[in-house]
DNA sequence: GCTGGACCCTCCCCCTGGGGGAGCCTCCAG
DNA sequence: CTGGAGGCTCCCCCAGGGGGAGGGTCCAGC
């Protein structure tokens, strides 16, 4: 039997946090004295105070920690484990596309942008939407774009687009649709046609990678403010040369369009 | 002039972030309505605003956001930022350690470990020591073993090896040591001749890659406990084959020494 | 057998960086 | 001129800890 302070020695947990995961029964102390309240662990326990520490350096929620710690079968238990990789994969992307967009913000004198405004016809296209959180945007969007081009083929009219609810950046979430311009727009699994409005829009052209493309959306922004114009709607992209197009991002081109209207 | 709204909405920042920017004066609106308490914000603001948005991506601190966002020179400001950044590499190291432990810690069957006590006499060795935080300790090693093979040079008697206080894993902060033996000690840098004292070890070896050793150390410790002994004294590592020797990780040895007293 | 100091207990408040919601005021388009 | 969208403040909530007060317990050395 091994004191708290004994057992905070040998799990590198500090004896405030032993005492917090008993009280949360994430790691109940095996014997608690009922006189004195005095908390004893087992030996056996350490490599399950190993685990909860090393999760939680994945900054796995303790929640989940105990959801794994619970889980009998070591491998349902090492997929939920892989899930929370997964999870940190994805926040990695987030940060160096956090990270290229700083550079782009912080260099001295960006380059200006060039806005056009054009009065978009509506089109039918074959799409796939989703209502999707910016959290799983990136696996979605690259399983969306797989599955149209497998389902259009050869049939392809133009470059891909997209049609991006402004509640997905206002509040994390909102519907989001994946399109290619297509003369029959077939309808299989999750595809099938979608008509996208006539809009009059405000374009701007992002070159590069697309981690920096929300410096371009502020600069979009702003042009549309000092235009006295509003926006109006969901935002579009079309992805006139991305990643099948051209390896080298260097070459890649996005086209950003804003449905606006005049104000004064 | 923008409404907080219309700003949020060109930023990507909430309503309240923005609100509480405002209270931590991070990003003060360009006009507060003295009657109303409305806030304005300039389009100019909007890079600004995006920069902050990056920052705290990469979890800057709001306290450092605003060091940054204050600092006039753009040199010193990505001096500043780039310490974030390095920051971050440091956390995907830890990252990447939690990785290779849990994996170690979620196999089925753990090796058992051998562990023999022996008796190790004093001796006098080349070493630099310095009071550490377990974040800096990486960053700390390399450059401590650098300056010791510099200064010890082909004067070498063994492998390098390490002592480290306890408090340094209980509280995260604690002192450090890592030595050459050799003939005569130098006293060059932070180079200086240090005696180990004699002490009854339970050492065990801990092999692959370093990352996985905090495994390792909580065998031993079950082990020492189990035997009937107690821990008296910072642990002690030798470095028997490392980065240096082999670059295969799997061929990196690493003897693990606890200073023990029988208790019984 | 006693005693002092190390160790343990609970309880409360603090931190960061947000979110939810109540209750009320203001702006502006129809 | 009026209704609804959108603004305001204020308070409580969350995770996952840390600091410290005030008091009880354990045990090694005398």
């Amino acid at each position: 039997m091994l004191t708290i302070g004994e057992f905070s020695r040998l799990t590198q947990l500090s004896v405030r946090t032993l005492r917090r995961y008993h009280e949360g029964s994430l790691l109940e102390p095996a014997v608690v004295d009922e006189a004195t309240g005095y908390r004893y662990y087992a030996v056996e326990q350490i490599p399950t105070a190993q685990v909860i520490n090393r999760l939680r350096e994945l900054d796995v929620p303790l929640a989940d920690v105990q959801r794994i710690l619970r889980t009998p079968d070591p491998g349902v238990r090492s997929a939920l484990v892989a899930e929370h990789l997964r999870r940190l994969e994805a926040e990695l992307d987030r940060t160096r596309a956090a990270v290229t967009s700083l550079r782009r913000l912080l260099q001295p004198d960006p380059a200006p942008i060039a806005v056009d405004v054009r009065a978009e016809p509506a089109r039918t296209v074959a799409a796939v939407e989703a209502v999707i959180g910016t959290e799983d945007l990136p696996a979605w969007f690259a399983g969306a774009m797989a599955e149209l081009q497998a389902v259009v083929g050869a049939g392809v009219t133009g470059p891909p687009g997209g049609v991006f609810d402004n509640a997905l950046f206002e509040e994390g979430r909102g519907s989001a649709l994946l399109y290619l311009p297509t003369a029959e727009p077939p309808r299989t699994g999750r595809v099938h046609a979608a008509t996208l409005p006539a809009a009059e829009l405000a374009v701007t052209t992002h070159a590069g990678e697309h981690d920096g493309v929300d410096v371009t959306y502020g600069q979009l922004g702003t042009w549309v403010v000092q235009n006295a114009m509003s926006v109006a709607g969901p935002v579009r992209e079309v992805y006139r040369v991305g990643p099948r197009d051209d390896s080298d991002p260097a070459a890649w081109r996005t086209e950003i369009g804003w449905p606006v209207f005049r104000v004064a």
